[in-house]
RNA sequence: GCUGAAGUGGUGGAAUUGGUAGACACGUUGGACUUAAAAUCCAAUGUCCAUUAGGACGUACGGGUUCAAGUCCCGUCUUCAGUACCA
């Protein structure tokens, strides 16, 4: 009976979904276990093979968990608001909507045919506005919190109104931002309610500001930091720019601390934790401050080493620090602002890509040493950046590489206050096994204790305190964009009012265009109907603005990051219960958070973090019980496409003939430059080309046959006029792959090319020039191939589609695992796939060998005996489904028993690759013992069912079961049958093994070396020399030294 | 530059605490079956030397520890990822 995986694959996935078998229910008795992926973007493009493979890892996952007693969630949605949809409106006109609808659809169905076990009842969108709702609500929520420093937490913004009324401010310790002037708290009643508004704004966990943001003009918006990849924007590459712009941001800065500690609270990879630590970018250190001469301003600085206070010899402002224009004298004023200028030309990406040019200039200005009072000179220089601490440093160069090479360069003076250290080539900047010296009373003290004291002393003096400072900056919110959320935002004098949550949605307007309008505005300001109402609490046309009840509303949208921030919870209520929350309360207790997150370390500084940031402030205030949404984190790794490439022909002038004749060098550069490009249009199959990997000349070809077609490439070639001089033979061969990618649909499994595809291909660089393929002697043009990211553009991208028409579901879901260790990145190569698939027919073949053994045994379990036939051994036999109530043999559980502890522990360290592997040994052994017996092949089943479920519920159900396998309970491992009599000893000789002999287990030590020693081998081994030591460990190997 | 991960046959990759390196597959070669192809089955397959028996070498490179190292330690190189003057 052959496998007929279409049918089968077709045929349970119709079940699973008739009966519901994977809804997962908020009452259960089973101990819950959440399994989750990063949801997709529903691109226009679909999905390609490497998209699945986080899916199938987490639902290898969920099922294993479902038959180990769990009550699983393991939902599925889409991440629907995004910038490819709107800019693809942008060019047809479409509404991002309807074709995100469209792409939905394609990615519903591309999953549904790889079997994944999805809870899809509670499916998620985020541009639905019965979900972006709740997204605004969260929002609504920020803006009415801020972060009480002494309690570590957020609170309502009210309980900072009550101190304000009752103390005023200054006895605060708040999340804020900087430039905050103290109030008393008369002085805040008498304020007006604007004024008020203003100053709360500073205090909120989101806010307006005016901020410097990174402006993308090609995509008309702004991005985050984490949008933006070496200078340029992440989607598109496109540059980006610094501007001014009032925007909305996060106070995610409030949070760092408990953002840097929750990581230790959580079982991600070390590797992933760093990224989030150095994003974070915690330092210690203190804060001083530095009188400037004759001014009444101060400088603060910020600084890791206040030990080294005593090494200052200048101070470095960012060119853009607020104070350059004021304390710069007369004499440096024209080179201050000259180097300003240059400075604000540069970019922030030549800034960044030109870190060893020093500039910098005196501004003409001293501060005030705070112990010695001695006079610092005051620079600028752009290697201070604004953003960080105060954007001021005092320059210690004995201690910091970029002090000390300014200084050198400058002139300044570089003084030593370490003990024993020699500055004279290079900074110490290392705080170990160092006393400071020159630096009256901290002189003689280690990096901990003379900074512990040098804060002391600054405090004394009043300049000066401990501080920590965090290189996290907060997250700018606002997108000039239409396909995201819109924020239930409306303007009073322009001061922003929250629209209350009971009238959310506030929905997408329509526009005409997706275009920002001729003014500047973004998008949403196309719309006619866009303005709020607070007396009808709705939204209203624009014409009737009156600045009393009817208001503007906002005209920025939310970033992608919002909707992906907090959706791990909407699918914790049912989708029928989600009207009135977001989640409800028993639901949000029940399934608490996620216990298993698959997806890209591309995220590992975007959604990975603001998650965990508005997970810790929906805690705060009272709406979830979990500090941390993802308890155990995995990153897949990439699959990548396997270019192909074909092999051409390399020419170049043999060395001997440049110096024979007399070319002029610049003459035969050209002339080899140009003969490569002509040889570009010859191919050579690769097989062809294994002669040619180093350069050989025409008469050194072996094959008659090359040398042949190679001899008339050549005529052709040097028929140019440039090289009428130059001879076949002075010419060497070589041979390389050249970027020129074949459309991977056009390439066989054995990696030929199919000319006839080929040439209804649509390429046109394939049609346009004259190319010439060298087939080899089967009539075949074999493709180097090479590794590279799977991308349209590559013409490398695998569809899953094909993959399961022709080789099922279940091959696809196991071939995926095989192919390596789920972190790493590795390259797909369609043609290994015949390797499980073949696998699978084994497997199939194994529980139907009805009809050979069924003449002596009566006992088969037949089915459908009509159309078992199968064609083997060139002979059609009737092959029945065949497993029975045989007793199994020792030799079956034996490899049963070792397959359930292999699988199970390989499932729990995430290792599915090698699974693969023990399911095909297991195949192969029970294959070999001709097992049939069902107390083998049933438990067996439920191993496999995880990574192919399809099959396994197909010969389940054969089995005589009527429910499904998802939830049959998992073969408990017992050890007993694995205990071995006798142990095969490899028997090493100063460590290398030469050959091996069984012993019986419970031999001793002794018996076991005499065996040895008197064994011929060993005697022929030793060729008489007595050994000096023998190692014997029982039950693991003998090694004989001599 | 800094931080992290990784380097094993022609290819993807195994080797769990130091104990038989290359499991399991792909590919290749040869064979069986077939009119033929496909499918299926069998055998060989790290490199080198040797007719055989067998031997030498082998986990990026150079050292070291150990009876024994892919695995532990020191140094070097390469690749990938993150970060980019963070004071």
């Amino acid at each position: 009976m052959t496998y007929n995986f279409n049918d089968i694959e077709k045929k349970w996935q119709d079940y699973w979904a008739k009966n519901e078998t994977f809804k997962a229910s908020n009452t259960s008795d089973q101990p819950k276990y959440y399994v989750l992926d990063m949801f997709p973007y529903p691109s226009g493009a679909g999905l390609h093979v490497g998209h699945p493979l986080g899916y199938i890892a987490s639902d290898i996952y969920a099922r294993y968990k479902r038959h180990k007693g769990f009550n699983v969630l393991h939902p599925q949605g889409y991440d629907s608001f995004g910038l490819p949809a709107e800019q693809y409106a942008i060019q047809t006109g479409q509404h991002p909507a309807v074709t995100t609808e469209a792409n939905i659809k394609t990615y519903r169905r591309q999953l549904d045919q790889i079997g994944f076990s999805f809870d899809w009842s509670r499916e998620v969108r985020t541009s639905n506005p019965e979900y972006y709702k709740w997204t605004q609500w969260i929002f609504i929520q920020l803006f009415e919190s801020w972060y009480n420093n002494d309690s570590n937490k957020a609170e309502h913004i009210d309980t900072l109104v009550e101190k304000f009324v009752s103390k005023g401010n200054v006895t605060i310790n708040a999340a804020c931002d900087d430039n905050i002037e103290p109030f008393t708290a008369e002085e805040w009643n008498n304020y007006t309610s604007e004024e008020q508004q203003s100053i709360l704004l500073k205090y909120r966990l989101t806010y307006l500001a005016e901020t410097e943001v990174n402006w993308c003009p090609a995509l008309g918006t702004v991005l985050a930091n984490d949008e933006i990849v070496n200078g340029v924007s992440e989607r598109g590459g496109h540059p980006v720019v610094r501007k001014k712009m009032t925007q909305w941001s996060m106070r995610i800065s409030a949070y760092a601390e408990r953002l840097l500690q929750g990581l230790d609270t959580i079982d991600w990879t070390d590797a992933l934790k760093d990224i989030q630590k150095n994003w974070i970018g915690k330092s210690v250190g203190a804060s001083v401050t530095f009188n400037v001469n004759g001014h009444d301003d101060v400088i603060d600085v910020f600084t890791t080493r206040p030990d080294t206070i005593f090494g200052v010899s200048f101070m470095t402002l960012a060119p853009e620090h607020e104070l350059v224009s004021k304390i710069t004298t007369a004499e440096q004023k024209e080179a201050v602002e000259a180097y300003i200028e240059k400075t604000a030309k540069r970019s922030e990406r030549d800034r960044m890509a030109d870190v060893k040019t020093i500039s910098g200039v005196f501004t003409g200005a001293y501060a005030e040493h705070p112990f010695s009072k001695e006079p610092i000179p005051i620079w600028i220089g752009d290697y201070v950046l604004a953003s960080y601490g105060t954007g001021a440093v005092m320059a210690v160069p004995c201690g910091d590489q970029r002090d000390y090479d300014f200084a050198k360069h400058f002139d300044i003076a570089r003084p030593n206050i370490f003990e024993g250290v020699d500055i004279s080539e290079e900074a110490y900047a290392s705080k170990d096994n160092v006393k400071i010296a020159n630096s009256d009373f901290l002189n003689g003290l280690a990096y901990k204790k003379a900074s512990k004291l040098a804060i002391y002393q600054l405090e004394q003096l009043g300049q000066g305190e401990g501080k920590t400072n965090y290189r996290l900056r907060d997250a700018v919110f606002s997108r000039q964009r239409y396909w995201g959320e819109p924020f239930p935002v409306y303007y009073v004098n322009d001061k922003p009012q929250m629209i209350d949550a009971a009238h959310l949605p506030i929905r997408l307007p329509e526009v005409e265009k997706y275009l920002p309008t001729e003014e500047g505005e973004p998008p949403l300001g196309r719309a006619d109907v866009w303005a709020w109402c607070t007396e009808s609490n709705s939204v209203v046309s624009n014409d009737k603005i009156n600045n009393t009840t009817i208001h503007p509303l906002e005209l920025n949208t939310m970033p992608g990051w919002a909707g992906s921030s907090w959706y791990f919870f909407r699918y914790m209520e049912d989708t029928a219960n989600r009207d009135g929350v977001f989640a409800s309360e028993d639901a949000l207790k029940y399934w608490e958070n996620v216990d298993l997150y698959i997806g890209g370390s591309e995220h590992a500084t975007g959604h990975l973090l603001y998650s965990r940031f508005w997970v810790k402030l929906l805690k705060d205030r009272g709406y979830v019980n979990v500090e941390e949404p993802f308890k155990k984190l995995i990153n897949q790794g990439m699959i990548l496409g396997t270019s192909a490439f074909p092999m051409v022909l390399i020419l170049n002038v043999d060395p001997k003939v440049k110096y024979s004749k007399e070319f002029e060098s610049d003459f035969l550069e050209d002339l080899t430059y140009l003969a490569n490009v002509q040889s570009q249009n010859y191919f050579l199959s690769k097989d062809l080309s294994k002669q040619f990997h180093k350069a050989i000349k025409l008469e050194q070809i072996e094959s008659e046959f090359l040398k042949g077609s190679i001899t008339n490439w050549l005529d052709n070639l040097l028929d140019f006029e440039q090289f009428k001089f130059l001879s076949k033979t002075d010419l060497t061969i070589k041979c390389e792959p050249v970027e020129l990618h074949i459309p991977i649909d056009c390439v066989e499994l054995d990696d030929s090319i199919n000319f006839d595809s080929l040439n209804n291909s649509a390429l046109y660089y394939l049609h346009n020039k004259e190319y010439s393929f060298l087939k080899n002697e089967k009539g075949k043009f074999i493709t180097e191939r090479v590794p590279e990211k799977m991308s349209k553009s590559k013409y490398n991208v695998v569809n899953p589609d094909s993959i399961v028409a022709d080789y099922g579901a279940d091959s696809l879901r196991l071939y995926e695992m095989f192919l390596g260790p789920l972190e790493q990145y590795k390259p797909w190569n369609t043609a290994g796939i015949t390797g499980v698939h073949n696998f699978l027919k084994k497997l199939w073949k194994l529980y139907h060998q009805g009809d050979d053994i069924n003449k002596d045994n009566p006992d088969y379990y037949l089915h459908n005996p009509s159309t078992d036939d199968v064609y083997s051994a060139g002979k059609v036999v009737k092959r029945g489904f065949g497993v029975n109530d045989a007793e199994p043999t020792k030799d079956n559980l034996k490899t049963l028993h070792k397959t359930i502890k292999k699988v199970q522990e390989d499932i729990e360290n995430f290792s599915f690759n090698t699974s693969v592997s023990t399911f095909m040994i297991a195949v192969n052994e029970l294959t070999q013992q001709k097992c049939t017996s069902k107390a083998i092949l049933e438990p067996l089943l439920v191993l496999i069912s995880p990574y192919a479920p399809h099959i396994a519920e197909e010969l389940y159900s054969k089995l005589g079961h009527t429910e499904s396998i998802s939830t049959a309970a998992f073969p408990k491992f017992e050890a007993s049958y694995l205990v071995e009599s006798s142990k095969k000893y490899p028997i090493s000789f100063n460590g290398k093994m030469r050959f091996t002999l069984e012993l019986p287990m419970d031999m001793s030590k002794d018996d076991i070396e005499k065996t040895v020693m008197a064994h011929e081998k060993t005697i022929a081994q030793l060729e008489g020399r007595t050994p000096k030591k023998v190692i014997v460990v029982p039950g693991k190997i003998v090694n004989i030294v001599g």
